[in-house]
DNA sequence: AAAGGCACCAACCGCGGTCGG
DNA sequence: TCCGACCGCGGTTGGTGCCTT
C-alpha cells in the first residue's frame, strides 16, 4: 500500500542536522525500519518502547515503534478477511461494552484494536447508520462497572482458549513458529527477503 | 481512457492512567 | 505527596487503490 515517496517526507522534524539527536521519522515504515524492529524485538524483547526506539537507532517514537510492531509487525497478527463469526462476536462485544476497542480485541486472536475499530467505523457502523438490522448501537452498557456482572459471553471468552498475547512473554518463543518454517530457528536475525517471504 | 468519488487502512495525535524517583 | 516519564487507548487524519460515471 505504502508509497515509496515517504523518503520524500517522512522526515518532518529536522530540527537541525545534528542527525543523531533531533531527527524523528513519520509517515508509513520503511522495509529497513521493519527489520530493524524485528530484529531488535527478537533478541531484547519488547517493552520500553522510547528505549528500544533509541538503543534500535530507529528515528522513531516509542510509540510509533509499539504501534507498528502490535498492528502490523507482532508474529501472531492477523489481517484481513474478518469471517462472519468474527463479524458477529465483534457486534456483541459492542452492543456490551461500546468503543472498548482494545477489550474487544482480547477477545477476536490475532486482531488488533487498530484493525477492528477501522472495520466497525468503515463496515458495520456504515449499516448501523443505514438503518439495517444491525441493532447493537442503541444498547452500549457502561463499561466500566460491568465487567463482573455481563457474565455470558464475557466470562466465556475469557477462557484460555483465547490465549492473546500470551505468548508475547518470551519474545523470542513468540517469534520462533510463525517463522520456523523458513528461517533457521537458530538464526536471530532475520533478512529482509525472508521476512517478507514469509509475511506475505 | 480519464476524472471524481468512495472505501479501506496505516499511522499520528491527544489524553488519561500508572509507576518510579 | 508530588512530579515527570512512559504506556496504552480511542479518535482522527491522510494516502492509496478501486469503482463508477
Amino acid at each position: 500500500m505504502m508509497g515509496d515517496q515517504e523518503e520524500a517526507n517522512s522526515v518532518d522534524k529536522r530540527i537541525n542536522n545534528n542527525e543523531e539527536s533531533e531527527v524523528v521519522r513519520k509517515g508509513p515504515w520503511t522495509m529497513e525500519e521493519d527489520l530493524i524492529l524485528i530484529n531488535y524485538i527478537a533478541i531484547h524483547g519488547e517493552g520500553v518502547w522510547n528505549n528500544l526506539a533509541r538503543s534500535a537507532g530507529l528515528k522513531r517514537t516509542g510509540k510509533s515503534c509499539r504501534l507498528r510492531w502490535l498492528n502490523y509487525l507482532r508474529p501472531d497478527v492477523r489481517r484481513g478477511n474478518i469471517t462472519p463469526e468474527e463479524q458477529l462476536l465483534i457486534m456483541d462485544l459492542h452492543s456490551r461494552w461500546g468503543n472498548r476497542w482494545s477489550k474487544i480485541a482480547r477477545q477476536l486472536p490475532g486482531r488488533t484494536d487498530n484493525e477492528i475499530k477501522n472495520y466497525w467505523r468503515t463496515r458495520i457502523q456504515k449499516k448501523v447508520k443505514d438503518g439495517e438490522s444491525v441493532d447493537c448501537s442503541s444498547q452500549i452498557v457502561n463499561d466500566e462497572g460491568s465487567s463482573s456482572h455481563t457474565g455470558g459471553l464475557e466470562e466465556v471468552m475469557a477462557q484460555p482458549s483465547y490465549p492473546i498475547y500470551s505468548n508475547i512473554a518470551n519474545p523470542h518463543e513468540a517469534y520462533a513458529p510463525a517463522y520456523s518454517e523458513s528461517i533457521n530457528p537458530s538464526e536471530t536475525y532475520l533478512s529482509g527477503e525472508d521476512f517478507w517471504a514469509v509475511q506475505f
